[in-house]
DNA sequence: TACGGGATCCACT
DNA sequence: GTGGATCCCGTAT
């Protein structure tokens, strides 16, 4: 079952919250590629000095957060890397949410590939680890890439779907790697599945 | 297991 | 010209 855009069009930290469990759904040229959300972050735009639209800036690269909710938003870093976000609330509201973790649920060899360039049963324990514990890493795995960036996850090619019912906490703490962003580094707009292994920092 | 540095490029200034 | 919502590997412990 297919999350609609309604799903998205809500508060952004309840909608990082509620992407927990729920399964991002790749459908690679008919290979279709599936992992569980085990982390999330909140970015909100005009009042946060770490969101790419802090302050209300409106640059070519940050325009797909201005739009509608339920859209992708997918950005180059480091020279090496993707980040996938999904933005959330209504149109002209740049939030977003982004995807830090996932856990591989299905086509979990081409997953290795894409990461290792070999299946599963020959990465190393560190590499099985280390498959989608990441922003980049799973953009990687997953061959998500700017090509993605304003897809409409309303749409068949990149989505999120509802997961198996479970119970889990959710663990809220401070966003990863924005050391930058002065007092807005400490916001608790982080959130997991506790006990996680796919999880990418405690 | 924990650190430190290099990789590598595009959007933004 | 600058530096980043990251990752990997080498080295040390």
């Amino acid at each position: 079952m297919k999350l609609g855009r309604e799903f998205y069009n809500r508060d952004t930290i309840t909608v990082a919250k509620d992407l927990l469990g729920k399964v991002l759904v790749h459908n690679n040229k008919g290979n279709i590629m599936k992992g569980k959300i085990v982390e999330t972050e909140a970015y909100l735009g005009l009042r946060d000095k770490a969101a790419h639209a802090y302050g209300g800036r409106r640059t070519k690269r940050v325009e797909v957060m201005y739009g509608p909710p339920g859209v992708a938003y997918v950005y180059f870093i480091y020279g090496m890397y993707y980040c996938f976000n999904i933005v959330a609330q209504e149109e002209g509201v740049p939030e977003a949410v982004l995807v830090r973790a996932i856990e591989p649920i299905e086509s979990i060899d081409q997953m290795a590939i894409n990461r290792f360039k070999k299946p599963y049963e020959e990465l190393t324990r560190y590499q099985k680890r280390n498959l989608t514990n990441g922003p980049g890493k799973l953009c990687m795995a997953l061959n998500i890439t700017k090509e993605h960036n304003g897809l409409d996850l309303c749409e068949d090619t990149l989505y999120v779907e509802e997961g198996e019912e479970e119970d889990f906490n959710i663990i809220t703490s401070k966003r990863i790697g924005i050391d930058y962003a002065e007092e807005a580094k400490d916001f608790p707009y982080r959130f997991y599945i506790e006990g996680n292994p796919y999880v990418s920092a405690k």
